[in-house]
RNA sequence: GUGGGUGUAGCUCAGUUGGUUAGAGCGCCAGGUUGUGGCCCUGGAGGUCGUGGGUUCGACUCCCAUCACUCACCCCA
């Protein structure tokens, strides 16, 4: 060891006992996606950097000072992606799904890339389940893209989130909406932070969710957008509050959420938890009328949303909700000789072909120490093969969590675990219901 | 980018007003006689005290710098 190599900053590594826990929401994350007719999309994690740049829009923190921007062999300009719609919106222009029956849903699922500051729920390296639908303006879209979070949330045992909501327009009432901003701001310029005083001019609607207790003061008195809508924001915004009403979808309207990609038109909202620290946003989406636009494609709507997968285990772990542990394997074989070293390394071969977790020892361990490492990684049974056993033809069982022994006939160990792990999952069910 | 906190074995941490061979618990490895886990007992491996410099007869301990981790601001998932 000359010098020691940590991970990068921000980055981590998912090790196990971690990384079952990412199968599991993953596949859940996955039996959802499908249920509700999404399709999966892997783009790849760099893109041309002009497109995150027209995408995610020139004055955005992210595009400004949080990405991962390189020059490769040939000088090309690429960048590690900050967020996941855009690469979606480039591959659907790109293999021109505008030309297949709409809508298209895609689904992803991987890792994103941020300079930022790491802290508690932020990272440089996070990973987001992400889902796009592109084609469908109506709002019964955006309902869905909610109900999509939301279900996720509650087949995951998720009760205390709370959806925040909002409409920020199109660009005809922003642009209402921002000059009537500019016009209440300015004259009160002085109780402002200096961040907003920069904002003003370039993005007034980011004063809005300053957390700087003397900006809010200012702000609670703003004009709100709701009121600067024109007729067809404000139906539509209706329209999504309806159909989450029609599916029982709790939320909060709230004219703070207003989200820092440039790319957002009417529908934004959040998914908060309080509880995870600085961070609250387990997931952030909304809708994007004319990104495909500006990206290079035929004018096609679209909405989505990000979910965070670190932060949402997070908030799982916090709030107590169920998460698998790492699991021993079903079966160690313990032998005693060479002999029965080798007819052992040779079963193994049947029992994991017929989907048993199965191992043995490879430390050349005496058999007293094969037990304590079997009972050490959580193995369910233990055969004990010695030359006795080997000689008799049969094989020694042992059940670990309570000890019990069995002898079985060597050839029919298979069997005779399959059938017993069967009646243990059975006892395992029947607990659980007697709880209930 | 800015501020606060923290860096001692694989992990969680002790380490007295600076004093000689830096400790504990857990974990790891091996044993506790003939072939049987969890409990208990014994032994062992493992640390340039984050790194570099300074003060001092002497630094894990004090000072400076640096790096890393962490929390927060900003922003976001």
């Amino acid at each position: 060891m000359v010098v020691k190599i940590q991970v990068p900053r921000g980055t981590q590594d998912i090790l196990p006992g971690q990384v079952e826990k990412w199968h599991y929401v993953e596949g859940v994350m996955r039996r959802l996606a499908a249920e509700y007719g999404f399709q999966e999309i892997r783009t790849p994690v760099f893109e041309h950097t002009e497109l995150f740049q027209r995408g995610v829009g020139e004055t955005t923190d992210i595009v400004e000072k949080e990405m991962y921007t390189f020059e490769d062999k040939k000088g090309r300009s690429l960048t590690l992606r900050p967020e996941g719609t855009a690469g979606a919106v480039r591959a659907f222009i790109e293999h021109s799904y505008f030309a297949q029956p709409q809508p298209t849903k895609f689904y992803y699922i991987g890792p994103i890339f941020r300079y930022e500051a790491p802290q508690a729920g932020r990272y440089r390296q996070h990973h987001q389940f992400g889902i796009e639908v592109f084609g469908s303006a109506e709002p019964i879209t955006d309902a869905e893209v909610i109900l999509v979070a939301v279900d996720l949330f509650s087949r995951l045992g998720l009760a205390d989130l709370t959806v925040k909501l909002n409409n920020i327009g199109c660009p005809k009432c922003r642009k209402d909406y921002r000059e009537a901003l500019i016009a209440y701001f300015r004259p009160q310029v002085e109780a402002l932070c200096a961040d907003c005083r920069n904002r003003l001019e370039r993005n007034p609607l980011r004063i809005l969710d300053c957390k700087q207790e003397s900006c809010r003061e200012v702000v609670a008195g703003a004009p709100e957008i709701t009121s600067h809508l024109c007729a067809e924001c404000q139906e539509h915004f209706s329209g999504v509050q309806r159909y989450l009403e029609a599916a029982g979808v709790k939320y909060e309207v709230d004219s703070g959420i207003v989200r820092g990609l440039d790319y957002y038109t009417r529908t934004v909202f959040e998914i908060i938890y309080t509880g995870l620290g600085a961070q609250s946003t387990v997931c952030g989406g909304g809708r994007y009328d004319n990104l495909i636009e500006t990206v290079g494609g035929p004018p096609t709507p679209g909405v989505g949303f990000g979910m965070g997968i670190e932060r949402l285990l997070l908030t799982l772990e916090k709030t107590g909700c169920y998460l698998p542990e790492k699991a021993g394997p079903d079966l160690y074989i313990a032998t005693l000789g060479q002999a029965a070293k080798e007819a052992a390394f040779a079963a193994l071969l049947d029992l994991r072909r017929a989907g048993l977790r199965a191992v043995t020892d490879l430390m050349g361990r005496s058999l007293k120490a094969q037990l304590k490492y079997a009972n050490k990684i959580n193995a369910r049974y233990v055969a004990i093969l010695g030359e006795n056993e080997l000689a008799q033809g049969r094989v020694q069982v042992k059940r670990m969590a309570d000890g019990q022994d069995a002898e079985v006939a060597w050839p029919d160990l298979l069997a005779w675990l399959k059938a017993q792990m069967q009646a243990d999952s059975r006892k395992e069910e029947e607990v659980q219901d007697d709880s209930r």
